[in-house]
DNA sequence: GGTTGCACCTCTCGTAACGTGAGGTCCTAG
DNA sequence: CTAGGACCTCACGTTACGAGAGGTGCAACC
């Protein structure tokens, strides 16, 4: 409340804060770790903030409400008066960072859409059969790589319907074989199971593989995975108790292997 | 590397880990919290998950790749095997979440793009100007709480381009007067300023007001901000040394009146 | 028999950007 | 003289783990 500090152009920080809509508490946290110091102290220890000082923090909250990291806000406050090259590399990146977090959001809620229409759709008769599909879909996510997807996305426009559909019964054909050898307590380092467990992890992982006749539809499969994982647990025969198990019984054949 | 434990169903904290795809770390983690606890422990303290637990674990996986907090999956989890109707709810929410988030990284990204097009169409002379432009933006944003945001959003359609034009310089004038009042030293409390600082507080928040002739202009001149804050600055002609210290002279006159 | 090595254990600190007290000081108006 | 504000400095809480430090149990190898 001291009217000749204001008028000479020293605010305190209640009035400074006011005045440029942030909080006490985020002027400090902005003192405490440099980026807006106060541009100096009364004798009592309070801030006295300059007129440079709230040149400062309004650049600083421009930056801020376009979501970049106080730290890369330092950084550029640091180079960009004499450099506005820096300005333009920070922009850009900031808008790559964007515009990932844009296409991530996105396909989630495609995902949330997609489970809730068939939620909607009745298709569901228990919960018991939801919380098997959202078991199979983490499931069948921990086969493939962030990288493995990008490819995925590339190939997407080379592949038929008919092949996704040849696919799912090959796919359905080897799950089949291998809970069968689990019920039998066919051990994990048994040469079948061991010949399966390869098929099933070239699917996941081979993607450099030569094979020529299988080649399209493998390919399908994995697409079929990526796009359609949440239709294809739910397409799935098989009880979740069996299913859970899988993940352990191909580890340990690899193991073995 | 117990495989009798294996195959009679009980993993380790390791194979686990590796057999779904997560870090050791977080296994830890939600059996820390509760949220996948370990069945049991071997006699020397290590964890043993069971096969119910695995399940859990991939349905928590699932979950939390639609983007759900940890805390909702845990209430959801208690409460859904036996009620489907959580489920729906729970997915709605998350649903309307992820829309909010996909508009705001949009809007982002719209502001973002604005200023690196003014960036490079070089109709920036020099970095100072652009960082005054920086100033304005935060300085504009202070006046509008989010429901006002929402409010332009609505009327956006109602409005001309002359009523915009016509806006700008009805705020140029008001702008300039209060700087005068400042550059000569005017109290914050005298009538001229404070009828000044009532006509721009009419503008950032008399959304209300019944007044009829300048109505038109005066929600033109609140869209006009919104919508072009950052174009809008760079047309203004005063030094930014000065347009620091309007905020808080506004505010003493408020303070005064 | 000692030692190496591996998988596991329990703390505990660190992350981003502040929010939210707790407890103390300073200053002014009544 | 005292009540009320505005200010101060710690310091913990938030999310979902990552990254160590330091210790234990158990197998194989020299």
């Amino acid at each position: 409340m001291n009217g000749k500090d204001a008028i000479a152009g020293r605010w305190s920080i209640g009035e400074l804060a006011r005045a440029s809509g942030v909080t006490v508490r985020t002027l400090r946290h902005y003192d405490e770790i440099g980026l807006v110091p106060a541009g100096g102290r009364s004798a009592s220890g309070h801030r006295r903030y300059t007129a440079a000082d709230v040149r400062r923090l309004y650049q600083v909250r421009a930056l801020r409400s376009l979501g970049m990291p106080l730290g890369e806000i330092r950084e550029l406050l640091a180079s960009a008066p004499e450099d506005p090259a820096a300005m333009r590399a920070v922009l850009t990146a900031q808008l790559r960072r964007l515009t990932v977090r844009a296409e991530r959001t996105q396909r989630l809620i495609e995902q949330v859409g997609g489970l809730l229409r068939r939620l909607d759709e009745a298709s569901m008769p228990d919960s018991d059969q939801f919380m098997t599909t959202l078991e199979m879909i983490s499931m069948l996510d921990a086969y493939f790589t962030p990288e493995q997807r990008e490819e995925l996305a590339h190939r997407r426009d080379e592949l038929g319907a008919e092949a996704v559909e040849q696919a799912r019964t090959w796919f359905a054909e080897l799950v089949e074989q291998l809970l069968g050898h689990m019920d039998e307590g066919t051990p994990a380092g048994d040469p079948r199971v061991r010949d399966l467990v390869r098929r099933w992890d070239e699917l996941g992982a081979g993607f450099h593989a030569e094979g020529a006749s299988g080649e399209r539809t493998a390919a399908a499969a994995r697409l079929m995975w990526q796009e359609h994982r949440d239709r294809l647990s739910a397409a799935l025969p098989w009880p979740a108790e069996k299913m859970a198990g899988l993940p352990a019984y191909l580890e340990r054949a690899r193991a073995a292997g």
